[in-house]
DNA sequence: GAAAAACCCTAGCAGAATGCTAAGGAACTT
DNA sequence: AAGTTCCTTAGCATTCTGCTAGGGTTTTTC
């Protein structure tokens, strides 16, 4: 998983997909221009949405796109992972545990990118574009629980994802 | 927030130090050795960290790199906020809620990244040195609940953070 | 059946970021 | 004073991002 600006235009793209699709198919040129999104970067984004199985395509005139399941069965976390390519893996192998064992510290570290990443994984996959369209998005930050004393007061507020 | 390899490494010398240092300097050339990052970009890294208020540096010779803090209360989330350069206000602008406003879907999905950063930071300031050197990392994942119905069965697992 | 509208695919490119090297300096200890 | 360590800046090779260019292919409509 690899929280790009491509995922972000992806997720963009198929939420104006969502809200201006009555059932028919949207043409990618009219969500390039109210994205403000290269027309052929946003199909390239499309072909992979394709190959992933997230919308169906309809060629000829009148034609464009259309989503393959209901908003509310369209997850965030399948829309990035269908368009970032999968994984890099510089130095510490993805899934395997023996991957990298050149230091002990180095691997306890990886346990925490792992782990972390499944909490990226397990927020986005609660939220389905039917929520993003809905605004349902704010609001439920609470605390993850975990083994160790509170932490302190915050002293620097972090600046925002984007 | 920025989630680089650059912020990786910084975490990673970080568990070296905390894990080496007895109360004692400990030289950066050490740790760049164990954990085969390079020296120079090391003491880049570190720069940061000291403008950051997470280490104190001792000079001369038996000098080298002391926590600020206790292991118990120095958070991977400042480690990564000192590292990484605060934001590249590509389209959005970062806190503000009327920085976006080109169209109405695309302030959608800004509040869902406002939010996907929220939620990372608050697992990363769950997080401390002590966990991560105690391993006391996995095994918590649990659901964020969400005001949606729940998603389907998961049809592609994800490839980990790395 | 031709023209037009849309999807489809590949190659490549400018700019920025990453990870790193190089070089020199400043401060401290012995 | 000499050595060890931190400290700072400049620059560079590689990679990624976002995008352009240019060509298809399929389908509908006239």
């Amino acid at each position: 998983m690899k929280l790009s600006t491509k995922g972000r235009y992806a997720v963009m793209a198929m939420v104006d997909l969502a809200s201006t699709s009555k059932g028919n198919p949207v043409a990618l040129a009219d969500i390039a221009e109210r994205q403000e999104i290269s027309l052929s970067y946003l199909e390239q984004l499309f072909a992979k949405l394709r190959r992933g199985g997230l919308v169906r395509s309809v060629r000829g005139p009148g034609g464009g796109y259309l989503l393959a399941h209901a908003v509310d069965q369209t997850r965030v976390s399948d829309i990035i992972v269908a368009v970032d390519e999968p994984i890099r893996a510089t130095r510490c192998a993805p899934g395997s545990p023996t991957g990298c064992r050149v230091n002990k510290s180095r691997c306890l570290t990886h346990d925490l990118w792992e782990e972390l990443g499944n909490q990226i994984h397990l927020y986005l996959s609660s939220v389905t574009l039917a929520d993003v369209c809905a605004r349902r998005v704010l609001g439920t930050s609470h605390v993850i629980d975990h083994p160790t004393e509170p932490a302190p007061a915050d002293p620097s507020p972090m600046a925002a994802a984007e």
